[in-house]
DNA sequence: ACAATATATCTCAGCGCTAAGTAATTTGCT
DNA sequence: AGCAAATTACTTAGCGCTGAGATATATTGT
């Protein structure tokens, strides 16, 4: 009837009774709760040579358009990271032969970069395993709780400007 | 009336239609909250010449007890990183005399951290701004979304083993 | 036309984390 | 008591991110 959250805030409340800790009831468990599913899936992406912020690349181009096709901006919006993040992560996936980059032919500022076969492939044989480690860390939680919950997240979000527009 | 993580959900229906991306309707929520609300976070530690890394820690300790004294095991499973991350953030606060290290005499593997004065008065100034700013970040849900939000949050914490036993 | 501003991408130094491995100490089994 | 297993803290190589800034191209206002 208690998770670690629940401690922090009795510890809180013991030795600062002055200070309003509440915020962290949510705050503190969104945190660990990210956390606790990095851990998982960075499992699942080691197994087939890749880290979290490969994946993240590979699943962007994959879902995007039929052309698994989008700029490094795009990307950067979608990931939420600096564009020297975006770069690096090019970088290394090119380096592999998993995406390609070329410059546009309409603005000489913009990059395409493009899924090859061999991304295509591999970002398609992480997928079904991702989705499952996913589907299975929410076991903990009816249907209807998941989408109570996955409405609330989107409300939050909404507020703090995370628009899709 | 839709977030980022709506528009991932559509395109993975239209690019993979075969694949059930549902359990993303929350885990992409989580990730993106967690990752915005870092991002906000991480503003007011460098105001204070801090990172969230060693915030985590004076923290920790300054909540724990009122001696502010912990061992880095204590740490590292309140913070969920390896014992690696743990003994490199005691290095860099322990060179800028915001804790101290001191060998177990009950114990001769175990290391006790305790906060100095300068940590202790550190961790007090920066802590009302960080509940403040993620009061602030709270603002779109109202006390009852809220309550029920940490509800469901703990409700999976403890389903993935999150006890604070 | 042209200067000023905006946009897109890349570079790099510094930081912090993980994963794997080491060394020292304590606990628990027989 | 004696030894294997577990625990605790530390070390290090490699990776990935941020923040600041460089460079190149496009757009806007006059």
């Amino acid at each position: 009837m208690a998770d670690h959250v629940d401690l922090v805030l009795a510890q809180w409340s013991e030795q600062r009774p002055d200070l309003d800790a509440s915020p962290m009831a949510v705050m503190g468990r969104l945190k660990r709760l990210a956390q606790l599913v990095d851990t998982e899936l960075r499992r699942n992406f080691a197994a087939h040579d890749l880290d979290a912020a490969s994946f993240d690349v590979l699943a962007t181009l994959r879902r995007s358009n039929a052309e698994h096709r989008l700029t490094p901006a795009g990307l950067m919006r979608s990931a939420m990271v600096t564009s020297g993040a975006i770069t690096q992560r090019l970088d290394r996936l090119e380096a592999r032969g998993l995406v390609t980059r070329r410059p546009s032919e309409t603005d000489g500022r913009v990059v395409q970069v493009t899924l090859t076969d061999k991304g295509l492939k591999l970002i398609d044989a992480v997928l079904p395993t991702h989705v499952a480690i996913e589907n299975k860390l929410l076991e903990g939680l009816s249907a209807k709780e998941r989408e109570t919950l996955a409405g609330t997240l989107r409300t939050l979000l909404e507020s703090l400007g995370d628009k899709t527009d």
